[in-house]
DNA sequence: CGAACGCATATTGTATACGATATTGGCCCG
DNA sequence: CGGGCCAATATCGTATACAATATGCGTTCG
């Protein structure tokens, strides 16, 4: 019985593949939770429930929580386990001061490399982003902005830099998701980055930059806004 | 006999305690030797090895090698192992761009709440580093250079940046302390790092974030020089 | 009646054992 | 004689089993 259990919940993994190991499936498949709300901040992890509802061992749960907590998802402590971390409103603000200082630098840097395939592939994904945002599906919003804005800034040279922001996007589109949608931001949001995007292939480089600063600071605002009205998560 | 191994290795493990689990004092274990250089870019890192160096399963191995992983000082790839990460001269260049764009704004929102506490611990900081300076055992300068300028930026209130600047920090004074030994910058560092002291205590904060981002991009120039000499590592 | 101690239970941490996968050497075929 | 295929080996990934540690409650003493 121990084994139908299993094999079917191993399958379920295995079915989502594209991954090579189960315990970076299993990092997937949580990360996908903890971002899209599905998972709280504070929530409690227990690797017993977690590798019987996966039908796998704790081992790769294990690790699998070790890799969320080097992305800052989870956090664990030793002999009481892992927890869903949330963002205290300083952080959100320390990650938008971060996003403000970084991105335009980097897209000065980048813009005039830009491809005129970069350019198509973005206003592909502005244009899925237009169509989620009149969808209302909210779930997708987080993922395209992250590929919007890492893609704009691809070209910089700059790798470190690329997944510090990569790392901030992250993490700031998880609360971000959970009320913005309320809002009428997302749309202005669309807006902007087809205006930026339109600077950067006329070679307006120093305005596109100074449109991406206004743009995260905007948007740090209307967040922190909205988050000061909402408790404040854990730590 | 297994047993008289397992023995002689955990005791020598848990000699340098001050650790709660065995994953996280091979993890510390093994970033010493990585930092220290023991552990040069681009070794090939077998589990079994180190599990039988330790005394202990594989099991806390891979769990270290993942927190590792996290702080980008080794790089896993799956069935094939852990290799010691290097940084390629693109990332050194990038990652002291970033510390002289974020430590000198940081330094000034900090500078001003510093206490006659954090002064004397810096004071104190400084004067290890100079007595490491004379007698030339550069395994601590990194560490104490870090605490030093973390110590500067604490009451900055920006968490998030204060923990990306820490990683920034760990990864550049790898390779520094590999080559730079020989130049007498350490002494120039040493002196920037009275004189910033010295003005944040005299609330001269804007001169003293000036100096700070000058220390930095001089000891960034100065690292990159060497560094270019030298074949680099792997990525 | 309150607080501190100790035990029972639940959860995590580690060891051992097994299975899966990539690499290396040799062999066969063209 | 060179290149590609196959098997043997080594290493990693996962499952199962055991040990260590923290938490909660009941008891007992002040």
């Amino acid at each position: 019985m121990a084994v139908t259990e299993r094999a079917r919940g191993a399958r379920s993994v295995a079915g989502g593949l594209g991954h090579r190991t189960v315990s970076a499936a299993v990092a997937e498949a949580l990360r996908q939770r903890i971002l899209s709300g599905a998972l709280a901040p504070g929530v409690q992890l227990r690797q017993d429930a977690l590798a019987e509802e996966f039908g796998i061992s704790r081992i790769p749960i294990r690790e699998a929580l070790l890799q969320l907590e080097a992305g800052g998802l989870v956090k664990i402590v030793p002999h009481r386990g892992a927890v869903v971390s949330g963002l205290s409103i300083e952080e959100v603000e320390d990650i938008f001061q971060l996003r403000v200082s970084l991105e335009p630098q980097l897209l000065i840097l980048s813009a005039r490399h830009l491809t005129p395939d970069d350019f198509s592939e973005l206003r592909a994904l502005r244009e899925e982003y237009g169509a989620a945002l009149k969808a209302g599906t909210v779930e997708t919003w987080g993922e395209l902005n992250r590929r919007f804005h890492l893609g704009l800034l691809r070209h910089a040279g700059r790798p470190r830099s690329l997944s510090i922001i990569a790392g901030l996007l992250q993490d700031c589109d998880r609360p971000t998701r959970l009320q913005l949608s309320v809002t009428g931001d997302v749309a202005r949001a669309d807006l902007e980055h087809t205006t930026i995007l339109d600077l950067c292939e006329a070679g307006e480089i120093v305005a596109a930059a100074n449109l991406l600063r206004i743009h995260v600071e905007h948007a740090g605002r209307s967040l922190i806004e909205i988050y000061r009205r909402s408790a404040a998560a854990t730590a």
